[in-house]
DNA sequence: TAGTGGTCTAGACCACTCC
DNA sequence: GAGTGGTCTAGACCACTAA
């Protein structure tokens, strides 16, 4: 036996080279998926590891680490390591990935408005400003191939050392939408995603029916001393998004192709090599 | 200078001990918080930071990586550890997060309906079987509070050798009903989250009106030869669940407090330490 | 060429669990 | 006491980047 997946040396033209931690991974993971392994079951000791894949002990955790944080195995002091059963609730959606399609089409992004105006009261009570302060209110429209796709509102504090221009320059495109701009001190945000039904407003802009469900993703920024920056709200159509991920050890068609290495996302995840 | 998060020797009653790789990802998580490296800064190099914590490399590289999986920074071979610009779609939701406050109240799991059907075309389809085939059809409602919250129904592929019994047992308790059952072999799972409108059974049920928008969980379970065995739908009222998350750096209170460690989701995140 | 991060090693000590 | 995982060290070699 011994290691499965080893870095087949330096053949061919591109020294593939994967490391022998990720060799690991995949080999324990298929083991995991292929019911080697089953949920519960106690896996070998890492000194087993060790020796079955001829690594060290360090170069084994690393690659138990990464099990770990996938949500496949857990470990236990003094006891061992163990496959994990997995829960519905470990389940972990990124919105990137929701998103992130969009970018494979032709996207364009409209400026429906842009103004400041007086804060009501729910927009006071949210950037923990007074009734009637100054705010700045911007309304985006994302198109994708010709179809509304998500519409955009946004309140941000006036701040006259942050003009007005800056905030139009980043809506002009999906990269403004949706990337903080270099350098900006944006310390924190909270983000909450919901359910909701669509406003008339809302629903003519999306060209929906009224009362169509959406995604509703309201983001809060604070900046270094915990005061609100910025408050608003994605709507999503709910015919052209949705949230998907994975349960359980990644099913992989060619050990070799770890060019793309996974990008999945269990509960305790990582993202391995990204970029 | 020195270290900052010093494990206090082995004061007091409880030896707390934070491991020093920990203090440093919580001092590293200050200073990124507080603006004293601010996104797209480049970090001191691993030696200069090896030499200001007074640890070894691979100690420090395990703060980085924590740090790295909570997309708080960034390294490039060659260049150096970057501050990470965050961007909203880092954002990582946790199922487990919204159902979790759940089990804090009161929460009965009532079983509606269980028999064998015929499956649909529809259900055939999401199965893999043969339109008329067998299924198990189980409809669950979870009650909070004395108000009903989350409408469930689930299609099982019919298995003499998995009796009706046991996933009648599994349909008792909310945690038969997230979590799956000690080594039983469900390799594999495919979930998504979208949001919907409740159709009329579905709202008489949860006691919304008709159309009320929903959160709507998809499930298709597999097995280790990827064939479905059981597809279902989770519907969740709007006004009772929402998925929350947080990007940027965990604001603490206290430092010494990691008696609870870190648990956010940020996009590529880890829990540290869970259980 | 010097500096950077990525990986690896062969030890070591500790806390925990189980016998 | 033996076995387990959790942590740490002081080196080492590599690939990449930039001057």
């Amino acid at each position: 036996m011994g290691a499965t997946c080893k870095p087949a040396g330096r053949s061919a033209l591109r020294p593939v080279t994967v490391p022998p931690y990720l060799g690991i991974v995949n080999t324990i993971s298929q083991r995991l998926a292929s019911g080697v392994y089953e949920a519960g079951d106690r896996l070998p000791s890492e000194a087993e590891f060790c020796e079955e894949f001829g690594v060290s002990r360090m170069t084994l955790r690393k690659a138990l680490t990464i099990l770990t944080d996938q949500g496949l195995i857990s470990a236990k002091k003094g006891k061992g390591t163990f496959a994990r059963p997995f829960d519905l609730g470990d389940s972990v959606f990124s919105l990137k990935q929701a998103v992130g399609r969009l970018f494979d089409g032709r996207v364009e992004v409209q400026l429906l408005s842009a103004s400041t105006i007086g804060a009501s009261r729910w927009i006071a009570n949210k950037l923990d400003i007074d009734q009637g302060d100054k705010v700045v209110y911007i309304r985006q429209l994302v198109v994708h191939e010709d179809s509304p796709a998500i519409y955009h509102r946004d309140y941000v504090r006036y701040d006259p050392r942050r003009p007005l221009v800056e905030l139009l320059l980043r809506s002009t495109s999906l990269y403004g939408l949706l990337q903080t701009s270099q350098g900006e001190s944006l310390p924190h945000a909270q983000i909450t995603l919901r359910a909701c039904a669509l406003g008339a407003t809302a629903a003519r802009i999306l060209q929906r029916p009224s009362r169509a469900p959406a995604l509703c993703i309201e983001h809060l920024f604070l900046d270094a001393d915990h005061h609100p920056l910025a408050w608003g709200r994605f709507l999503l159509r709910s015919d052209m998004f949705a949230l998907r991920t994975s349960l359980g050890p990644v099913q992989k068609d060619s050990i070799g192709d770890s060019t793309r290495l996974q990008t999945r996302t269990t509960r305790p995840l990582r993202c391995i090599s990204e970029v």
